[in-house]
DNA sequence: GACACCTACATACGTGGCGTATGTAATCGA
DNA sequence: TCGATTACATACGCCACGTATGTAGGTGTC
C-alpha cells in the first residue's frame, strides 16, 4: 500500500473505461447511456464526470486504449514474419481483421470518427497508422516497393481496410465477400511493389 | 391545379430534406435538434413524423438526394475526358474533390455510416460507388487495367478517397497535404494499370 | 501526530430534445 | 354531397446528459 490513493484511482478508470468500452463496443455511442456503465462499473455518474468530463471524454479515453492495443498486435504480426513484405502483406490482413472485430468495428471506425472528428488527427497520428507507416519506411529503405509517401499510403491502406472491413461485415455472405476483398486488396498492394 | 394535393407533399418534403441538409451538414446529425430544421422549414414536428417517421428517416431522405447529385456529377466527369482511363481517374480526383466539401463529408461520410450503418449496403449499392464501378468495368472490358474484381476494386477506391478527403480536411495546411494526397492517390491508381 | 485542505466520488436536480398520442382541416372517392 | 382518409399541428411524457452541491477519506504541513 505505498500508494492506495493512486492505485484506487487508476482501478476505478480503468473499471469506468472497460464498462464504457463494452457498451460502446456492443450497442454503439448513441445509445449507450451514462448510466449503463456507472452501473455495470459499480460507480455513479460522479466518477464518471470527475474522470473524463462527459460522454466524449470516456470514448477518447476507450479509443486510446484500443488504439494501443492494434498497435501492439500490428507490430507483433509484422515482426514475425519471414520476409518484410510479407510482413507488411501480413500487418494489412490483420488490419483489415481486427476491423472485423464488432468491439473495434464500431469504436474505431463508426462512432469514433462521427463523434470526435477525423481520429487520425484529433491527438499525434495513432499507433495503427504509425505501425503501418514505420512498415512502409523500411520497406522503402529496402527498395522493396515504389517511390511513393509512406505516410499517404499508409493512409490509403488505413482507408480501404476499413472500409473492405464494413463491407465484409455487412454482407450477406462475409465469407465470400472476404475472399473476393481480400483478394482485390491484395492485388492492389502488389501495385505498390517494385 | 391538377394535382394540388401531391404537390404540395412534393414541396413540403423538399423544404424539410433541404432544412435538414442545412442543419446535419454544418452541425452535425448529433446536434441538430428537430425543431431547428422545422423552424427553418415553416413547418411543425408533426410533418416531420409524418413523412419521414424519425430523425433517421429524414437523414436517410437526405442522403439519398445527396447521393442522386453526386453520381450524376461523377458521371458528368467521366463523360467529358478525352480517354476512358483520363476519365477514371479524372473521376477518382473529382471524389476526393466532393469528399472534401464539407457536408458530403459530414453526411456521407461521417454521420451517415455511424447512424445508419454502412451505407453502401443499406439499400441497392449506391449511385456513386455503382458509378466507379461502372468505369472500371468499360476499363477492364477495354484491356486498359489488370485483373481485379471491379466492384472490390470500385470500394477499395471508395474508402481511400474518404479517408484522404478527411486527413486534407482536417489538416493544418489543406493545400499541402492535398497534394500528397492526390500524387500518392495517382501513384496507387497507376497500379491498376496494364 | 493533529489540523486544515483537497481530491475522489455520491446525490439531486434542471433542462433539452425525441418520439407519440391526439386533434383538425382539407382533399379524395363514391 | 358525405364519409373516409390524409397531411399536418399541438401537447405531453420520458429519458438521458450535464451540473451543482454534498461528503468522506486521504494528504501535506507544522
Amino acid at each position: 500500500m505505498a500508494r492506495p490513493r493512486t492505485e484506487m484511482i487508476a482501478k476505478t478508470r480503468a473499471k469506468l473505461i472497460a464498462a464504457g468500452r463494452h457498451a460502446f463496443g456492443r450497442i454503439g455511442y448513441a445509445e449507450a447511456s451514462m448510466d449503463d456503465f456507472t452501473g455495470e462499473a459499480g460507480l455513479t455518474r460522479g466518477a464518471l464526470y470527475h474522470h473524463f468530463g462527459d460522454k466524449k471524454g470516456l470514448l477518447q479515453a476507450v479509443i486510446m486504449e484500443i488504439d494501443a492495443e492494434m498497435t501492439e498486435r500490428l507490430n507483433k504480426v509484422s515482426a514475425s514474419a519471414p520476409t518484410r513484405w510479407q510482413g507488411f502483406v501480413d500487418e494489412c490482413a490483420a488490419y483489415i481483421e481486427m476491423a472485423l472485430e464488432p468491439e473495434i468495428q464500431r469504436i474505431m471506425f463508426r462512432d469514433g470518427p462521427a463523434v470526435l472528428g477525423d481520429i487520425s488527427q484529433w491527438q499525434n497520428t495513432p499507433g495503427c497508422i504509425a505501425a503501418l507507416s514505420h512498415s512502409l519506411d523500411r520497406l522503402k529503405a529496402d527498395g522493396e516497393i515504389i517511390d511513393i509517401d509512406t505516410e499517404t499510403a499508409a493512409r490509403l491502406i488505413n482507408g480501404a481496410s476499413s472500409h473492405m472491413a464494413l463491407w465484409i461485415a455487412n454482407a450477406e455472405k462475409p465469407e465470400t465477400v472476404s475472399k473476393r476483398a481480400v483478394a482485390g486488396f491484395r492485388t492492389m498492394l502488389e501495385g505498390l511493389r517494385k
